[in-house]
Order: C-alpha cells, then sequence, then structure tokens
DNA sequence: GTGTAATCGAGAAAAATTTATCGATAAAAA
DNA sequence: TTTTTATCGATAAATTTTTCTCGATTACAC
C-alpha cells in the first residue's frame, strides 16, 4: 500500500498542533509522563474528539484507558513538522520587529533560525544584532542562490514589501512570512503566510465591544 | 422590530475585514474611488460573493453594476469596529517585541493606543520609549482602575504570563493581547487574544514541506 | 428608449470543520 | 476473575463557512 503524502491537514488542525506542543513541553517540565484527550481539553479548553483528531494527523496512536506519553506525543509533533532539521532563513529589514524577531531565541524549539539579515538604510548596514550581520538588501538575491535559503522573513515597512519579496524569489525563496499590511503577489509554488499583527488585535477589540454591548443590552431588557 | 445586538459574526469575517480595510486604504491612495467585489476579489484572491458577505456585516449596500464608494466603504469597517474612539492600552514586559509594539505607529489606525508600559526589571523601569514611560510592575492594578484602562498586552516570557494576566484583570482589565506562548487563564467576562506567531511560522513551513513532498511525489509518478 | 453587461443581495447548495455517538480496549477495583 | 470506568478510534451528525445560483438593479452603448 502507498503512502500517499498527505496533502489535506485542515489549516485548523495546523494551527493548533503548535499549540499542543507548547502546552506538552510545559507538562514535561512539571514531570508529567502520560495525559489523555480529556486532560488536555480541560486545560485548552478544546473538546476531547477534535484533540484526537489533530493528533492523529502526526501519526501516533493513543492507548484507550491512559492516553499518550507525552515524550512520544512531543516527537510525533517533531517529525510531522519537520522540526528536526533547521529551516535556515533571510530577514529583509531590521528595524522594530526585525530586530525582535531576529534576537528570539524561542523559534529554535521549530527548526527554524534567521541566519543573516537585509536593510537598504547605510547606518544599519553592518550592524550585528544578535550574532547575526545586517548586509546590504543588493546582496540578498545571490546569497539565497550560494546558501540554497528557501524561507525568507518581511519586516519593511508595507511599500517596500513586494519589491522585498521578488528580490526574494528571484533568488530562489518558496516561503515568505510577510509582516507586512501588505498584500504580496507571488507566482504560483510560493508560499506567503502573513502576519498581520493588526487582525488579532481587531478581533480582541471587536470582541470586547460585542461584550458590552450584548451586557448593555441584557440590562435594558431586564429592567 | 428590535435590531438585536449582532452576536455573532464569524470570525474569519472578521480576520479578513482589516485586511480589506489596509486594501481599501492603499486604493484610495492612488485615487480610486469605487470598487467593486469583483476587483476586490482579482486582487485579494478571494471569492466575490464572500467579499459581498463580509462587508455587509458592517451594514454597508453597494449599488449593482457600480461597487461600493471606497470611502463609504471605509468609514463603514471603521464604525463597525469602533476604531474611531480610541482604546487605550498597557502593556507589560519591554523587551524586545515589547518595544516593537510600543513604537509603532501602524495601530493608531485601528483605534488602538500603549499609554504605558510595566516591567519588573530595574535597569528598564523609568526609561521611555517613543513617549511611552515604562513603570514598575506593581502599580499596574492601581493605574487600570485609575485610567480606567480595559485592554493589556503581554511581552513578558511565557512563564510571567499568567501572574502578569491576574495583575491585569485585578485592575479591572477586559481584554489581554497576549505575545507570550503560554495558556492563560481567565474568568469568564475576560477576553484572552493570543497571537502566537509560531503558529504563522509551524503553519509556514509545513506547506512548504508539503509542496515539496507532492512535488517529489508528481516526478516519481511521472517516472 | 431598448438592449446588453456587470454587479448586487438573498438564499440554496456544497464543503469543511467541529461536535457527538458508539463499540472496543485496557487499567483498576471489587 | 469479573465488573466498572476511562479513554481510544472510527464514524455519524451538526454546525459553520464557503461557494454557487438566480432574479433584480443600474450604467452604458446603440
Ligand atoms: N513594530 C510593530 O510592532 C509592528 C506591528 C505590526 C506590523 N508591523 C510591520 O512590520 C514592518 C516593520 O515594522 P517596524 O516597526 O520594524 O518598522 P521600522 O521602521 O522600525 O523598520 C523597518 C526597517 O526596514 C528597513 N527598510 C525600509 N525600506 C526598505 C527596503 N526597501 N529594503 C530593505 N529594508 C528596508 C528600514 O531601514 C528599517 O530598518 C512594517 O511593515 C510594519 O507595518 C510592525
Ligand atoms: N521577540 C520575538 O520576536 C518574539 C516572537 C514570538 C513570541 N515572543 C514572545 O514575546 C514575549 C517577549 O519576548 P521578547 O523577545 O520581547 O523577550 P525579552 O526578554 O526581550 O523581554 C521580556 C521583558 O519582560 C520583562 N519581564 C520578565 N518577567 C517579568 C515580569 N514578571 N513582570 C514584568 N516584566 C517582566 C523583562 O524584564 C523584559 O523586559 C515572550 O513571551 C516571547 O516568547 C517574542
Amino acid at each position: 500500500m502507498i503512502s500517499k503524502p498527505e496533502l489535506s491537514i485542515p489549516e485548523p488542525t495546523l494551527r493548533r498542533l503548535p499549540r499542543y506542543y507548547n502546552y506538552l513541553k510545559e507538562l514535561l517540565k512539571v514531570g508529567r509522563e502520560i495525559v489523555s484527550c480529556t486532560h488536555i481539553g480541560k486545560d485548552l479548553d478544546l473538546d476531547p474528539p477534535q484533540i484526537r483528531k489533530d493528533l492523529a494527523f502526526t501519526g501516533i496512536r493513543g492507548v484507550p484507558k491512559v492516553g499518550y506519553q507525552v515524550e512520544v506525543l512531543l516527537k510525533s509533533i517533531e517529525d510531522f513538522f519537520g522540526w528536526n532539521n533547521i529551516d535556515e532563513a533571510f530577514l529583509v529589514g531590521a528595524g522594530n520587529m526585525g530586530r525582535a524577531l531576529i534576537g528570539y531565541q524561542g523559534f529554535s524549539r521549530y527548526g527554524f533560525k534567521i541566519i543573516a539579515a537585509f536593510d537598504n538604510a547605510p547606518e544599519i548596514i553592518g550592524q550585528t544584532i544578535n550574532g547575526v550581520e545586517v548586509l546590504p538588501l543588493s546582496k540578498i538575491k545571490s546569497l539565497c542562490k550560494r546558501m540554497n535559503v528557501k524561507i525568507g522573513v518581511i519586516a519593511t515597512p508595507a511599500h517596500a514589501a513586494q519589491e522585498v519579496a521578488e528580490m526574494m524569489i528571484a533568488g530562489g525563496i518558496r516561503g515568505i512570512w510577510n509582516f507586512a499590511p501588505a498584500e504580496i503577489r507571488a507566482p504560483e509554488g510560493v508560499i506567503v503566510q502573513n502576519e498581520n499583527l493588526a487582525t488579532g488585535l481587531a478581533v480582541l477589540c471587536k470582541k470586547l465591544q460585542m461584550l458590552q454591548q450584548s451586557g448593555k443590552f441584557r440590562q435594558e431588557v431586564e429592567k
């Protein structure tokens, strides 16, 4: 039987898995060795069947009445995402956000490492941030090719994003993690992941607003 | 007929609306006054009926054969989210990420403003970042109450997140925008919006991996 | 004026995702 | 050993979200 390359994993599942992973890492720290979906569900406020289904995508099998071994489960998620072999990435735009990303150690857990930064501001070029050198943007294409880098992070202002993306793609980059609030056009085969923080903010504020309104509404009805 | 407070707006819609907003702002810059869903759909790679449905939630009505007036549409989204009146927020954890958030001007578009920061590191307390003072964490509860701040941003390490959240909630904060990879437990009535960057990263890397595998797979089949 | 084409709104259909159900299994208790 | 209980995997049902369809409306060309 052919083990077909699973092409259809629900994106919500993909988004929940790293959350489970963080949670399980904490469990391990506390010394817990075994955990059930019921237990996870209680802590993460999710339904056990959904968690089971999500975890099943990583190929793990649980034991009835017991659950899963935390360590095995962690390994299963790591393998699923391929976090064992490191993805090296270039970042463009060593401003406030760019520096925060460069300096952040937490990404190593996800097999991700920014190995060089690029900018076009002369006063920034040449600096070293957390051991990562800032190079002139003009070098990105040739360096991408030479170092076979496949992932690029965009942390420039929005107006520069498209241009930067095109340089990355010209260098052979296939995945772009974009922090600029801009619509990037890319050819098929290049994946653009937009990290628009304002989206989360808007959702938070709207939910808060709705909560307040429903509270007011309830009060008025009660009168 | 009672205009019930709409409590059930699909979250995907909520997440797409700020994207439309950014896009429309760009259109306005370019001098475009009118736009149809067909047009938006082409640029944003979304289906026109979905866009129409999303926009309808803000209460706007379009004109057949024409579309929407860009300016009116922008206003409609602004009103929907309440971006006219500013939400003031406190931020805790003036590290790399915290500083980037404090310094970012882009949030003003969404009626959001960080008016003070808090930290527990003596060398950071007392600093001023982009006109925002960093105060000792111990003061957060009383200041929240005094200034009637309802939104808090957490940019501390994960291990401090729960404790910080509790101080915020004790001060009356109702919405928490959490950047720490931690599960925050909060009572009902408090909204926690997790901004876990690693999630987006994991999705990107996995999609890339799947793309490569399907490519390899296709090549093998072709042999 | 009249015809044509583009777009809208509303509602139906389809697809994806979440939630519930049920028999099976393994551990712990009786 | 037998019973009870918790949990799993698989499948079915429900819900949510996306996509499609269709009649109505309006601008523009003729
Ligand atoms: N700082 C935040 O909290 C935050 C939040 C949400 C989104 N963003 C987005 O992230 C991006 C970066 O934000 P920031 O606050 O770090 O801005 P910033 O101004 O601090 O940094 C931008 C950097 O990009 C560089 N740059 C500008 N044009 C360039 C070009 N054409 N090529 C290469 N480098 C170029 C600048 O020299 C600067 O170093 C922006 O698009 C912003 O909208 C930032
Ligand atoms: N930097 C990034 O790119 C990035 C990316 C993803 C997630 N995050 C998350 O954002 C958070 C902050 O990251 P960072 O890179 O800014 O870290 P950082 O170490 O630069 O900053 C953390 C700040 O929090 C303060 N702090 C620590 N404990 C505190 C407490 N109990 N009360 C108040 N302040 C306290 C520290 O003094 C420091 O100023 C972390 O949870 C991190 O995992 C950061």
